[in-house]
DNA sequence: TCTCACACCTTTGAAGTGG
DNA sequence: CCACTTCAAAGGTGTGAGA
């Protein structure tokens, strides 16, 4: 394989389709539980990739880093920094997009969702879930990779960092206004919002 | 009791490496021609009207999410 | 801090019906 | 073939108890 002239003027770009809602839950500093079992993400990965070759194969790849050195405590109405981190983490698991390999018109005509990755705090999971520490913040990258002529080898072509998706990994909700959060925006939640009949709510 | 026996639909689905090799072959091509379709029947141990209601199904899942999609953005 | 069973929801998807 | 519907099973929510 050798790059033409043509491509090295060609940038991928990377954008985060749902970056408002990610806004409004990162106003709030973003949890994200964790379960043995593994637990989808919410919101929800939406990205959208522009400047691929739209004859040629790849495939879209996630994972989550840490996004500092330290770990959290939630102090009753804040999220302050507990300390430093004590061992070193594993890195992250590499989550592949269910769709790779596909062509890039295939990834690029909409958009790519992770709706489906989970998270879990089971280290020993033989699944493919990416495991976390709890209490400890995260931020989400993308990285796309594009496969080599007729070869199962793929080179990553880009890489983006989501930092709208930093969130901290809990094992059951600290602050109350993020469960609201999820509670309103997750469709699965529903059985909880106001008027519900699962919810005790205030009665008259 | 005996006479309340209403038919219940016993949902059926098919088997994770049944949908795999669906998916791989609908990926390739959207329809499948009759010989392909007693192929996969045999391989895969489904009749072949459950192959042909399949891609059938599978055909306006995914015309459906393309024009959600395009509703969108 | 973490885990687990619930109740309560949604989504899923093969099969049904008609065009 | 397509268009839509049917309708339980599968499975994702936060809860609140108990470690």
């Amino acid at each position: 394989y050798r790059p033409q002239i043509s491509e090295t003027h060609r940038p991928v770009t990377c954008k985060l389709q749902n970056a408002d809602l990610w806004q409004v839950f990162n106003r709030h500093t973003t949890e994200m539980v964790i379960t043995k079992a593994g637990r989808r993400m919410f919101p929800i990965i939406e990205a959208k990739l522009e400047g691929l070759y739209p004859e040629r194969s790849y495939a879209v790849v996630v994972d989550i880093v840490p996004a500092d050195q330290y770990h959290w405590k939630f102090t009753g109405t804040e999220w302050r920094i507990g300390g430093p981190r004590c061992e070193p983490p594993m890195p992250s698991r590499l989550y592949v997009h269910q769709e790779s390999p596909s062509s890039g018109l295939h990834w690029m005509q909409d958009v790519i969702s992770f709706g489906k990755l989970k998270i879990t705090n089971d280290k020993a999971t033989a699944g493919h879930e990416i495991v976390l520490d709890s209490l400890h913040k995260y931020v989400v990258r993308l990285h796309v990779a594009c496969f080599h002529h007729a070869s199962d080898y793929a080179e990553v072509v880009h890489t983006c960092v989501f930092n709208e998706t930093s969130f901290i990994a809990v094992t059951a909700y600290q602050n109350n206004q993020m469960t609201q959060l999820k509670i309103e925006h997750n469709p699965f939640a529903k059985g909880f919002r106001e008027g519900s009949a699962g919810r005790p709510s205030s009665r008259r | 009791d005996a006479g309340n026996m209403k038919k219940r639909k016993p949902r059926a689905l098919f088997t994770r490496q049944q949908v795999i090799e669906l998916e791989r072959r609908f990926k390739a091509q959207r329809y499948v021609s009759a010989p392909e379709r007693q192929e996969l029947s045999a391989r895969l141990k489904l009749t072949e009207t459950q192959i042909k209601i399949w891609f059938q199904n599978r055909r306006y899942k995914w015309k459906r999410s393309s024009m959600e999609a395009a509703a969108n953005g």
